[in-house]
Formats: C-alpha cells, structure tokens, sequence
DNA sequence: TGATTTCAGTAACATCTGTTACACATTCGA
DNA sequence: TCGAATGTGTAACAGATGTTACTGAAATCA
C-alpha cells in the first residue's frame, strides 16, 4: 500500500502543474490505488462506475462493444489523464458505454464520484482539468472517426501499429494478429494478409506474437 | 431585429428549466441573433470562432470533413443544445475540425466567447449544462462510430432516412441521392441502388428530390 | 417551346474486406 | 516426450461497396 506521501508526489508529477496543491492534498487524501496488470481489464460494457480513475503511470486502451462483443479501439488514456465519459456515468448512474483494459502494468488513482461536483465548484483548476479531457477525447473520437470512415485497413493497421509503438515506447508489439484484428474490429486472416504486404513493402518485420516496425 | 424581452423569452423557453434566471438575463443582453437558411453552412473547417452558437429553434447538422472535401455526417444539435466543439476552439483558440450546416431555418444566439469562463466561475447551472452538452455529444459520436464500424450501409442509410424523419417531424425527406450519399460519405449509384431495395421491400417510395418513409 | 441541366435507374466491372478451410510450425502441459 | 493448443501462412471463394458509362425523365431557363 503506498503512503498518502507518495500518492501525493505521484499526482504532483502528473498533475502539480494543472491542480492546486491543497486540490492534490486533498485528492491524495481520498484517492484509493488500483495497480494493474497488462491487459488486465478495468472497466466493462454495463459497469455501474462509482469510482473516477486517473491515470497516475501506464496506459489504458477504451473501446466498443457491440451486442456480439465485437470490439473496435478508440482510443488510449495516459498518465495524468482520466477517462470523460465515467464522470457522467457517476453523477447520472449511467452504465458505461465503454470497455477500458490496461496495455501494460498501470497505476490508477481511483476518487469517490461525489467529490467531482464539489471540486467543480470549489476549484477553477479542476474545472478546467475536466473540461480538456472532455475535448482531448473528443478530438481522439474524431481522429477515430476519420480513420475508420476515410481509410482503408492498411492506412489503418500501420497507423494502429506506429500509435502502439509511441504509446509504449517500443518499436516491437507484442501482439498476436488475432488482438491487432480485434482492435481494428477485423478478423485474423485478413490482418496478417495485410501484415504480410506490409512485411514485403519492408515496414514491418513478423514474429511469432511480435511485429517489429522498421521505423515510427 | 429581435428585442431583448424576446431574446429571454426564446431562452426562458429553451433553457429556464436548466439556467438561472439572471445567467439567461445576461445571455440575452449579450447574445446576437443570427437566422440561417437551409442548408446555410454556419462553420467551416478551419474557422476560428469567435462566438458560441446556442441553437434556439431549427436544427443543425455537424459533420467531419477530411482533406479532399469529403464528409460524413456526425450528428445533429437540435433547440436549446450547444457545439460542444467550439467552447474549446473559442477559449483555445484552435481552428474548427468540424463544419455546421442548418438543416432548415434556423434561430442562433450567438455568444461572446470571453464570457464562457467567467460564467463557468459564477453558475453552477452554466457548468452543468456544458458538461452535459459534452457528454452528449460523445455519445452520440460513440453513436455514429457504432454505425460506421458495426452496420452495413443499407442498415445505416435506413437508420439515416429514420434520424431526419424524426428530427425534422415529417416522413418526406427532401433531398437528392448525391446529398444522402455526401453524409454517408458514399457514392450516389450505390445509394440509389440500396434505396431501391428499400422501396422494392416497402420500407420507403421514391421520388424526385424526395424520399418518402412508410414508419419511423 | 426548345435547349440545357439536374436527377435517378441500371449494367458491368473493379476492389476491398471477410469467410472457410487447411497446412504447418511453435509452444505448452500432462 | 508426445499430444494438444496456439499462432501464422495461404488459397479459393463470397459479399459489400465503389467506379464508370450510359440512358431517359423531369425541371429549369432562355
């Protein structure tokens, strides 16, 4: 379990230069620790949120679900920023629209939903802090939007691989084509049909569990 | 011109079940009435705005452009909403990623940008109703990428004749095949020909410059 | 009215993506 | 160590969507 000492630096590192201290006090307080591992999933389809989470260290991919359980990425969360859509789904009881699974081992700051509205009203910094998540994933929605109505799987695959390969900070994804199909909601053959013309264009190398960019 | 008693009247109407009385006071002190045409195109991508649109009567359209001028349709922002986009691209002053089109005549106010964050210090209810604004329009793009990424166009054209019926209260949809085609972000023949098998199965008949649906 | 433009219907074909089926290699576990 | 499970490669085919080309009807305008 970490000290409240070291919740507070953590935040402080992420946020101290968003947040008033006394809102980082006050935050460090409150907050409960979730640590997770990859691939670890935080959030259903159907979950009745109670908690807001802050990403303090690592990185967590949102995505939709269909009836079928289909999936389609939309887009990540990083360190010092939280997830939009819980806040309603906390202060309205909403379900959540959205399924939230952790990409490497990941470290959240989990607040009880009810401060949200009394820092709202007690902190400009707070405000502020929401209001530019909201448009951060907005904006991410949109990016989302142009590559699945505007480009073709390959465009797609090799914009999903270079945006893998930045968020974690590897040229080497470690992905099966099955999960990579999954994320672009395709299906396996396809993927490494495509993989394959990337591999021959010189993109790309293939290995078991393990594609290799060539460059960003 | 419109006085300002009939600019708080229009507010009263659409907003006084959310805003405080004196917020909608000065809204209409403040606000510029703007009247747009149909198909009137209110913002374009690449804008810098300078004013918040506050959709009093009619509807507008918000969709996505990417580089060669194509689109696709978004969503709709209908009495008493307001672009959630450009509160950002006002108080960021970034250039706009969307366009604005009204769907028929339609009553703006227009607001002055500076006072968005004055307001959201001094009302509690103006920092609800924009927070709100935001989640809603996340939901509905979760909406539209649902349909891109999960439907067949014949299912999303249906699900596009239904959305315009509803919205602007009327069965009979005045537009060519081109225009449905442009919000789908299709091509023209293959919309006529999957509207076709729509009337062929009943759902709608045809017409020039119209498409009749049988039910919502 | 007659010429022109706009809109819709249709066919033939191209391309992209998805599906099914199977082969083979690697890894894992009993 | 051997069988099972998993991951990848590939071919053949199917279906959805886009493109090109042409036709004729309806609307518009000089």
């Amino acid at each position: 379990m970490l000290s409240q000492e070291n919740k507070e630096q953590m935040l402080y590192a992420q946020l101290g230069y968003i947040l008033e201290p006394e809102l980082l006090t006050e935050m460090a307080k409150l907050a409960k620790v979730r640590e997770t591992t990859t691939d670890e999933i935080i959030v259903h389809v159907g979950d009745r949120l109670q908690l807001i989470p802050i990403v303090i260290e690592g990185s967590i991919k949102v995505s939709r679900e269909n009836e079928n359980g289909e999936e389609l990425l939309l887009y990540y969360i990083e360190g010092g920023d939280t997830c939009a859509m819980s806040l309603q789904c906390c202060t309205k009881k909403i379900d959540s629209q959205i399924k939230a699974t952790a990409m490497e081992p990941s470290l959240l700051l989990m607040i009880p939903a009810e401060y949200m509205e009394i820092w709202m009203d007690q902190y400009k910094s707070w405000r502020t802090y929401i209001i530019s998540n909201y448009h951060t994933r907005m904006m991410e929605l949109m990016e989302s939007i142009d590559a699945i109505a505007f480009m073709n799987l390959d465009q797609r695959l090799l914009k999903y691989l270079r945006d893998q390969a930045k968020l974690l900070g590897s040229l080497e994804i470690l992905h099966t084509h099955q999960q990579v199909a999954d994320d672009l909601h395709s299906s396996r053959v396809v993927i490494s049909r495509l993989l394959k013309q990337l591999e021959i264009k010189g993109e790309i190398t293939l290995h078991r569990n393990k594609i290799i960019l060539k460059t960003i």
